[in-house]
DNA sequence: CTAATTGCTCAAGTTAAGTTGAGGTCAAGA
DNA sequence: TCTTGACCTCAACTTAACTTGAGCAATTAG
């Protein structure tokens, strides 16, 4: 039984429900970090299975691993979130969240518009919208069904 | 000039806003097919400006490149969409972001049940959610925040 | 003590949706 | 004809978030 509180990393994967090489790979990005013990191996604090918690929670609330660790990286002396973090930056969540919903009822909105118009041959689409797409990791079109630049 | 409808890639990128490597790959995915001139080079129809919008409408509302192959090829003939092709299809599209909309609101409603609640040391937290996560392409972890299998 | 388990590192693979570059060909206008 | 500019193919690179595998070391239960 391990019954000092440096948990190895097998016991953190079981208590999170994460893969041994997602905690691995957060090390490595330095979302969690771990000491070794004598024979190389990391030994994980009992707070940590609450960090990496916080980090299935973001990542569920669609966070990337890199937004993340600024959150993480943001709390004073770098801590485990606490309860008072936890409520502070679930705000932040809320926000964002918020903001996820409020794009894609927009572009819900938009495609009603056009659900009969027959924009397939128009110009001033409902649909060319430039911005808030949900602009994912490429340059991203500029326009959009037969509408043409200068031509 | 070219007054042949036989557009060649320039001209079909730039009245599609796309870029030509965009094209060609859109091709090799077999969303657009292209025949070729005496030289080897691609020639467009001009209903393909049309099929390229639809693409990047439906890349706007979030189908993957997958998912619109799939609807394009279930179009009679896997022609090029028309009015009334549009208006089915949109009605596709809006279902699909309903249901993206509602569950982001859920995933809101969760988070607004666990603002105060100190969950970061719970077993039952409102977030812990197996199903509809964002679920991007990973294997996705199982328990949050603590939550523990059987330990 | 020894076998089984668990852990370690490092490199490479995975998916999505393209981009970038090298090296070479084709077409169009002066 | 000659020279741009547009086009061609094919391979490799990009980001995100990990996973998988090889080859080897440490720990632990019996």
């Amino acid at each position: 039984m391990h019954r000092s509180d440096r948990l190895p990393i097998g016991e953190v994967a079981r208590r999170t429900g994460l893969s041994v090489s997602a905690i691995r790979f957060y090390e490595e990005r330095e979302l969690v970090t771990a000491d070794r013990n004598s024979g190389g191996q990391r030994r994980f604090l009992r707070s940590d299975i609450r960090r990496l918690s916080f980090i299935q929670i973001a990542q569920q609330l669609g966070f990337s691993i890199t937004q993340i660790g600024s959150l993480l990286k943001d709390l004073p002396e770098n801590r485990t979130p606490t309860k008072r973090d936890w409520t502070r930056i679930s705000k932040v969540f809320r926000k964002d969240l918020d903001a996820r919903i409020a794009t894609l009822e927009r572009l819900r909105d938009r495609l009603d518009g056009c659900i009969g118009c027959g924009c397939l041959s128009l110009n001033n689409c409902a649909l060319y919208n430039p911005d808030d797409s949900a602009s994912r990791h490429g340059a991203g079109a500029r326009f959009v069904l037969g509408d043409q630049p200068d031509v």
